[in-house]
DNA sequence: GCGTTGCGGTGACGGCTGTCACGCGAGGGT
DNA sequence: ACCCTCGCGTGACAGCCGTCACCGCAACGC
């Protein structure tokens, strides 16, 4: 099992040539950037004419196949993966096989960026759950671009702040929380609010397994069939295949303790 | 309650000036830093004449009692403080008064770094538990002068790495283990890692109480007490007044299932 | 000396939830 | 058509642990 997804992370990492002719994703990044709506967000935006040169230059694409993983934890750090779409499932596990998903990124965050920065080994591992675009940048080049472009070391300051920011709001919802409940009404509407869409219940599509989101909580996959039951009953919510439509949502707030 | 802990921050952090012209501590630490042996993990040593200069000037000294607190959760970010000697306890905490102790700082370790970096709001509560002594350095100085150095800009990248590092191995301790007792080993073995000397058992002074120790695994008081007891019982360690010895650590060990 | 406060120790109890076990249905490969 | 896998639904049960309640003890202020 561990075998197969390590092996398929080299399948993922080592394109064919002729694949690196056809699609420059790295250029394509980054010149959607420059029109992209969002672009204050992302990384590697602003740049100087030089430093995109620079980032252009030790950049590789590739994409990802379901179930590969960019990286695992405790690995030395690679370099960092610039997502351009698709979504990875970033998590933790213990020796006995229990899993903790951290959070799923989306198109535009930069994984692997903490251990990359520090040397220390990944502290997650980061799994294509939905087929993936990357462009890579292995961690000599991409830290002595760091060094060259004081400006760019700011903005991954920054990200890493929010990152941390992240976390924190996750140690919150898993520490300081009594019930399972609560941490799934929390993970619901944390969920809508990045994803879902207000028309006047609150839909949204969620295309994780219970099992997953148990993980997400860090409950068992049968408390939260028992809770989305409960949840159900109690007209909080309906599920129509996968899209989850919020009935309720002030008293789903409450249940949250929010 | 709070309202006490605003007002005692407050104090904190306005110095009659007397106190300024006496206890340079900003300049202190800048220059013993370059002695200290541990100065490769300091933030801002090895810096350039003209860095030091200017990181002294916006630098401003302060000390706080027992109970004083640095920022509060949730509070705008006004900047960091570089904590010199004295210990800080980082908690946050939900509505309903249950906290949870992320970690606790100790000299050299800078406060505060993520939200002023970011510019959202303190995600921690920092509270004085050992008198301290820190230096202040206020958000939009210190962000000019992360513009202006570009060097440092990478060693905050790093310090945050570290940070986010360290608080994804307490998401993993809270989220992935089964029992209290899996977490509390953890804990006192981390704990005895960075705090205790080995003599040939493990020696630690241990000053945190059992609520505090509760507060860190997200556990309850009488849980921690009732462990501290079933600990004792199986003979994995002692208790004499505030050092802890740990007498089985392999036993502890296989208890945190490390 | 005496009340107060904070910390530690302990018993009783109940609810949540993890675990095990099993069934069901959908989809996919042969 | 058949089987296999995967995800979901549900019941039974036990055990952990949070909560409440109370006690003892040491420190401290007066």
């Amino acid at each position: 099992m561990n075998g197969f997804k390590i092996v398929a992370s080299r399948i993922g990492c080592t394109m064919p040539a002729s694949r690196l002719m056809r699609a420059p994703y790295g250029l394509e990044i980054i010149e959607n950037c420059l029109t992209c709506p969002h672009r204050e967000e992302r990384l590697f935006c602003h740049l100087s004419p030089a430093a995109v040169e620079h980032l252009a230059a030790i950049t590789s694409p590739s994409s990802y196949p379901r179930g590969a993983t960019l990286f695992v934890e405790a690995q030395a750090p690679r370099g960092v993966f610039i997502l351009c779409n698709g979504r990875v499932k970033l998590s933790t596990s213990s020796v006995d096989g229990k899993t903790l998903i951290v959070r799923i990124a989306e198109p535009g965050e930069v994984l692997g960026l903490p251990a990359t920065v520090t040397g220390k080994p990944y502290e997650l591992t980061a799994e294509v759950i939905e087929p993936a675009q990357a462009n890579f940048i292995p961690r000599t080049d991409f830290l002595s671009f760091l060094r060259e472009h004081g400006e760019v070391a700011l903005r991954v300051a920054q990200q890493l702040g929010e990152t941390y920011h992240a976390a924190v709001a996750e140690l919150r919802s898993i520490g300081l929380s009594h019930s399972a409940a609560e941490k799934l009404a929390r993970f619901l509407l944390d969920w809508c609010a990045s994803h879902g869409s207000e028309t006047p219940e609150i839909h949204a599509t969620l295309t994780l397994t219970h099992e997953e989101i148990g993980q997400m909580i860090g409950a068992s996959r049968e408390t939260v069939t028992r809770l989305f039951a409960d949840f159900k009953k109690r007209q909080l919510l309906q599920i129509k295949g996968s899209t989850l439509i919020v009935c309720d949502r002030t008293r789903l707030e409450t249940l949250a303790g929010a």
